[in-house]
DNA sequence: CCACTATTTCAATTGTATTTGAAATAATGG
DNA sequence: CCATTATTTCAAATACAATTGAAATAGTGG
């Protein structure tokens, strides 16, 4: 378990120290910023700028993490990443549910590919996509989510 | 339930149409492409063209969920977003981790203010940004999931 | 090998997001 | 009201992503 995860639920510090009587500890990376005071005795208890950072993942994951979600920043491919779900499909119909040029679709195709969100394999003359699994979980767990806020 | 929810770990018409003896039922809308058989066949069983129409959600939850996703597709707001799970911080403070200049950091929580996954409260000259409970757990579980992958 | 279809690649253009630095706003304390 | 600090806004410049249409690739069937 990487040591920023937080159980949902747990009291976060902030909280706690919202709740204690204001110890005042000073952290040396946070003295010189000066800060409002509730921020800063949170700030404190979990080890100041230092320790809010220890409490992160690494800028490799985000960098990782942004790859996805640019690739999911598009409602075309959000369409196609659904339609996927459904059956896998060959790019001909793909393109006649979503309307567009051979070459806009193809372009998609491929990002959602390089983010590892679908793979294709021949058959014949047409190619058949098919949803990969990470996506497929990460599909069914956003529309559950976007389902659920509206309507 | 939304028409276009698969339960997870159900049988897709796709596996479906592998399995059975090849039924050859003709949909009037895909009649005109010549698709190969495995794709023609399962496609028929949802309902052709339509059908496949029919089990995906609207445009306009892919346009509102394409606003989130690209709000999260930039690590630096991947970052401030994760600062912000610790516990609220002010402006200065998350300047002094991400270490930008002012007017960028600014630009970035106005975006993620307007995806709905922050929002400041202003105390005395700072203003406190705090994580919504929609982007919290949106967070959580996408830190599990990024986490499980790569150790 | 040829003609045909499905799909991708490419280079040029267009459009959108991000960065930058300067100026504006807003709260504070004197 | 003034000077100070924290933060935002704005317009111009830059960088990046998406669109377009033409050309290339790759499989099929004759």
């Amino acid at each position: 378990m990487p040591k920023w995860y937080i159980e949902p639920g747990i009291l976060s510090l902030f909280e706690m120290a919202r709740q204690v009587s204001r110890p005042r500890i000073t952290c040396k990376d946070i003295e010189d910023l000066s800060i409002p005071t509730e921020i800063a005795d949170s700030l404190c208890s979990c080890g100041g700028i230092e320790g809010l950072v220890d409490r992160i993942p690494s800028d490799d994951l985000f960098i990782e993490m942004r790859g996805w979600y640019q690739a999911c920043a598009d409602p075309v491919r959000l369409k196609i990443l659904s339609l996927l779900m459904v059956q896998p499909l060959c790019v001909c119909v793909i393109k006649s549910v979503v309307k567009m040029a051979d070459s806009k679709l193809s372009y998609h195709l491929t990002i959602l590919k390089k983010a590892g969100m679908i793979e294709g394999y021949q058959q014949g003359n047409y190619i058949i996509y098919q949803i990969t699994q990470d996506a497929k979980c990460f599909m069914e767990e956003e529309l559950r989510r976007f389902g659920r806020n509206k309507r």
